[in-house]
DNA sequence: TAATAATTCAAACGTTTGTTTCAAATTTTT
DNA sequence: AAAAATTTGAAACAAACGTTTGAATTATTA
């Protein structure tokens, strides 16, 4: 009988090693590139264990990408709910607001142990893929938590048009994803005077400067041209 | 004889309805899935006629992309000679550098006729790309000119260190890109009480809305701890 | 017009891809 | 221990991929 009906009874150490590898190359070489041949070679596994315990490679990375947002977003809720909670119906500061959505994010990225960093590349990377499965696989949980994080946005900055905050999301949403999977600058600034702490950058040194630059997007003043559309 | 050889000496109607096409699918599937055959079926020319003219698939990418950074990065340049050339050794505002710099890529997406946009969109992806093809073609000319950008935006923001800086430069090109190719954020709000005006995106708008976030996040107040490395 | 070069064309090449098959091995249940 | 279900294994599948070939065709040159 197929293991792809009967789910969440528990973890065979085949499906975990798979899920491992297959994380790492998708981040590293790309879903299109990164074959389940070569995934199944480096978890030391056979190869039909994808389609026997996953049923396909694109469902292998869609329970990927879906294990690891369940809990991103469910821990950007947590955060959220505690500053509401605290905040005692009264507005919340937009930085904590980006706190609770980007620093969530940003954390993962010295949780070594899961793979942290890996899933914030493959996470970038596939937020831009033509493909877009990265929403095919965000359940209305997950747009339930961005649109409680857009509430509290609008809350925190009255006289802001709620069209303009979510454009700010995205922008912010972008400048986030360069942060995390861009190996475009330090590549760009190589052999040249710069020099790039990029061996290992310190989550908490990024944090600060990214969050520095969103914030100060986020509350930047109103283009005069925009309500003329 | 193959033409690879010998270029720029005119512009065959094949290679220029292969560069059309191919530019339209590389932006719209993605690199690894926009096959050689789609590209000559929509294009109406023979299969064997993309290695003929350009040696092979990797090759068409680089020609196409190198192309069109070659024109876009002059432009920027010819911007900021000209803002340098009206402030006459003064700094110049941040606005105008970024006007100069990330106005010029956006005023391409309503170049139809060139396919502005798709380019905008291939340019996007291929920036976070693992391949890293996008700047393999980054000859010393753009380089070159990343850096008097560079060098304007310090002089500036006296007073912010140029590794803040080179990061800032990092995150609004990470805002831009999914400004332009962010298929995310209207799947995100579809749906919702949110309406975008998606379909077509003005470019003036965006960029009216790009620009006071970027500039925003760019003037921001340093973070605390960002010297305390 | 004859000769030469450049281009197009259909066909095939060898790989690699994701997927399937079915028997062997293993684990679980009875 | 026997039986049943689950998991692994090696091999092959058909399809799609980028690429190459060599003859036919078109354009250029002499």
């Amino acid at each position: 009988m197929s293991a792809v009906l009967q789910k969440n009874i528990e973890q065979p150490e085949t499906v975990k090693k798979i899920l491992k590898c297959a994380e790492r190359l998708f981040a590293t070489k790309g879903y299109d590139a990164a074959s389940i041949r070569d995934i199944t070679n480096e978890a030391g596994v056979n190869l039909a264990s994808i389609h026997y315990h996953f049923g396909s490679k694109e469902k292998l990375l869609e329970e990927l990408l879906k294990k690891k947002l369940d809990w991103l977003n469910q821990e950007r809720l947590n955060a959220l709910l505690r500053l509401e909670r605290k905040a005692d119906g009264a507005p919340l500061r937009p930085s904590s607001i980006l706190d609770a959505f980007f620093g969530t994010l940003l954390k993962m990225i010295d949780d070594k142990k899961n793979g942290g960093e890996m899933f914030l590349k493959l996470l970038g990377r596939s937020s831009l893929e033509p493909s877009n499965l990265i929403w095919s696989v965000a359940t209305n949980q997950h747009t339930d938590v961005i649109k409680r994080f857009k509430i509290a946005l609008c809350k925190s900055l009255p006289g802001v048009p709620e069209t303009e905050i979510v454009w700010r999301f995205h922008f912010m949403l972008g400048a986030t994803t360069f942060a995390i999977s861009g190996n475009g600058l330090p590549a760009l600034f190589s052999n040249t005077d710069i020099q790039m702490e990029n061996t290992h950058i310190s989550q908490k040194l990024l944090m600060n400067r990214l969050m520095a630059f969103l914030l100060g997007g986020l509350r930047a003043p109103l283009s005069k041209n925009v309500n003329t559309y």
